[in-house]
DNA sequence: TTGTACGCGTTATCAT
DNA sequence: ATGATAACGCGTACAA
């Protein structure tokens, strides 16, 4: 059972090989009614061009990928429908990369930039934590979005090969804590991720520094590490963290968690202790997703501008790609929403 | 700039480029020694083979593909996670599409099973409405997953090409409706999607058919078309159409949306309009995600056996592909779950 | 066990 | 405007 390729069109139609690519690829070179029959015959036939062949021959190729990290982080879903748009409007191809927890995105990106064309990379989600030996491979610009501000160490360097695009997570979680401790709250537990990953720590750095500035002491004890073994951003697993945390008998008025799924999954946990939101414990989360509008109450927030994010992360890829530009360093502004899940202490 | 390719490992080697191919793909007529050596070679190097003259050559490749079409829905996500475990399970590899609202499922998966080596195809959502000259084209087992049940005028036709996993969405819509019924609601309100998608109309059909098998007229004015510019199946869609509802000043004293998602979006308008859930309207959905039992109140709503679909799924295409079995059509039972959103009129 | 040579389906180059 | 032909990087008979 053969392939039907491009031969077999040719041959039908009576004409070279190079003149069938030519109509496949919109080529200016060639006689507009050869070109119609071509098409004709093409349709007819159900012929597809085999990309693995195209990809191998190629050099051109309007091409970016987009590897995601964590896809069922419900916060990505909007980004990615975002730059589907922005991409498909520049007349660019976009091919989506589902990257593994266990997966190193900056090994699938070397792969894929092998396997297509492609002309940049947009990372979401993961970490800046790679080898400056293995970021050197990629030979495309690449942008990290949303995965946080790099430390100042790694700054100098990453002026020069990519670009960089988040809100200040440090400075937006303190200006949530702040928030809190405004409205009396003394008693603030947090719930984060202990692992290394820029998102987490970020975060908990912004809570303890609003602590270190009044100076107050962080209230250690109402640190929460989220399960290593399951998803960290799930809503099982702020449940799960904040039944831990009031089984304790600890006491507390409010519990900021560093993600919107966390929240709402400690709102279940504090429903079901008996207490209200957010008369006896407030709640707060931070990326600002649409669950949050409409969970019950609806839910306090540090709202990322995704569709900024996501525009301008598209943006400066292809002017970089372009030669427009330079790579960039670039902080949205967030903001704090203050819903109905939060009240004086 | 030249890429590195298999002929340079082999030349730093001294040896042929079959050699290296061959420690490429644990081939066993080679030496474990050279094998090594090429290895290190390899790994030093950092070269990474060119998948796309992969793919033009290889005829095994135990390789997969998911076709998702609404990837936003978050009843995918939970199914695509099992998928993916399954699929490594088994020792094939996966590859994952998203298939965007105005792409053509079965479009796609042509172009792709010409690119990739594919054994076998998952389609998850969509409709079964293609041309069977079009679907015919495609040469690999291939199954539709949860996308419903198909009409009777097919199911001659589909034994033979393709496998069917789904729940009977009329069946367990019905069931819904009965139990809103049972408790002694007559205004029940349907939030669904005109279009003639398999689970819109699926759904809805059972809604008609609770109504009439008791020999009660269908409340025409409470059945509610979710907006078709925005997504079928977003929250805010439930929200909007609930609104919509009420300010029609109908009566209503219960809401059943196709949905979760969409119920939640209702309860959220429900609430804004200062009404309790259940004691004023009752909600319900359908499709048991994660977001119901967390929402407050927690959700009812008809559970599909997420996890023994998707790996029923898997299972019955790897047996496909590998002919230990014949195609089939199969059936899942889901399970009313009554939980705090519903009560007695 | 290893190396040589051919071909996968396509695009790019160079003639014509 | 069109056709022949050489790559693209790899896997695999086949020969050694």
């Amino acid at each position: 059972m053969a392939e039907i390729t491009i031969k077999d069109i040719a041959k039908q139609c009576g004409v070279g090989i190079s003149t069938v690519s030519r109509a496949l690829n919109n080529h200016p070179d060639i006689n507009p009614e050869t070109r119609k029959r071509i098409l004709e015959v093409i349709e007819e036939t159900g012929f597809i061009p085999n990309n693995s062949a195209r990809n191998l021959k190629r050099t051109d190729a309007r091409c970016i990928a987009v590897l995601v990290k964590g896809i069922t982080n419900p916060f990505f879903s909007n980004m990615i429908r975002i730059i589907e748009e922005e991409t498909q409007r520049n007349k660019y191809a976009l091919v989506l990369r589902h990257v593994e927890a266990q997966e190193d995105e900056i090994d699938v990106a070397l792969e894929l930039e092998k396997e297509k064309r492609l002309r940049g990379i947009v990372f979401l989600g993961g970490t800046f934590d790679h080898s400056e030996e293995k970021i050197n491979k990629l030979k495309v610009p690449f942008i990290f979005s949303t995965v946080g501000i790099p430390s100042t160490e790694c700054i100098d360097v990453s002026k020069i090969i990519f670009s960089n695009i988040a809100v200040d997570d440090r400075l937006e979680s303190k200006r949530m804590t702040d928030y809190l401790l405004d409205l009396g709250h003394r008693k603030i537990a947090l719930i984060t991720e202990r692992s290394e990953l820029p998102i987490g720590r970020l975060r908990t750095e912004g809570y303890r520094k609003a602590y270190d500035e009044r100076g107050l002491s962080v209230p250690e004890e109402l640190i929460c590490y989220v399960q290593e073994d399951i998803d960290h951003y799930s809503m099982e697993n702020g449940y799960l963290t904040a039944k831990k945390l009031l089984a304790s008998g600890r006491e507390v008025t409010a519990i900021y968690a560093v993600s919107d799924s966390l929240a709402i999954g400690a709102c279940r946990a504090v429903l079901e202790a008996g207490k209200r939101i957010p008369e006896d414990i407030s709640v707060a989360g931070y990326d600002g997703i649409e669950m949050g509008e409409y969970y019950n109450p609806k839910l306090t927030t540090i709202k990322q501008p995704v569709e900024e994010i996501a525009k301008k992360t598209i943006r400066l890829l292809l002017d970089v790609i372009a030669e427009r530009r330079e790579h960039q360093q670039i902080v949205f502004p967030a903001q704090l929403i203050e819903r109905e899940s939060t009240g004086p202490c």
